[in-house]
DNA sequence: AGACTGACCAAAG
DNA sequence: GCTTTGGCCAGTC
């Protein structure tokens, strides 16, 4: 008799999910708050995945938050990092150029997981 | 144990 | 056309 099996369907909590993808995210590529949140289903909020980015630390895997960015392109989460350079280094380190804290070319770099992922 | 805070986005007034 | 509000999850004090 088990006491009401104590594991949910999906224990996997909503920082999980957007980790996960964003660690999909391929070098040389950027994705949006907006983006992740719509594949994951529904606008859950994409603040919920900007929480996400920000708890990035509690993640038990390393996430290339510097890859994500917002939905104009711009380093958002710059101000988290060690310096507020260290994100924009290195998105230079893989190619991606970024002027005045936005992606240049960001709708080519522009990954979308809903539809490289489908 | 409860309250506050924090990397967003889009629609409405 | 710009400002304000609504929706949202988990970690931390």
């Amino acid at each position: 008799m088990k006491p009401a099996a104590p594991k949910p369907a999906e224990p996997r909590n909503f920082f999980q999910d957007v980790h996960e993808v964003a660690r999909l995210i391929p070098p040389g590529r950027v994705s949006t708050y907006g983006a992740i949140a719509h594949y994951l289903g529904s606008r859950r909020g994409a603040r919920t995945v900007g929480y996400a980015m920000m708890a990035a630390h509690t993640a038990d895997h390393y996430v290339p938050a510097h890859r994500v960015v917002n939905r104009l392109g711009q380093l958002t989460g710059r101000l988290h990092y060690a310096t507020p350079f260290a994100m924009q280094e290195a998105l230079e380190a893989e190619g991606i150029r970024v002027e005045e804290d936005q992606v240049v070319d960001f709708a080519k770099l522009f990954w979308d997981p809903s539809t490289e992922l489908a």
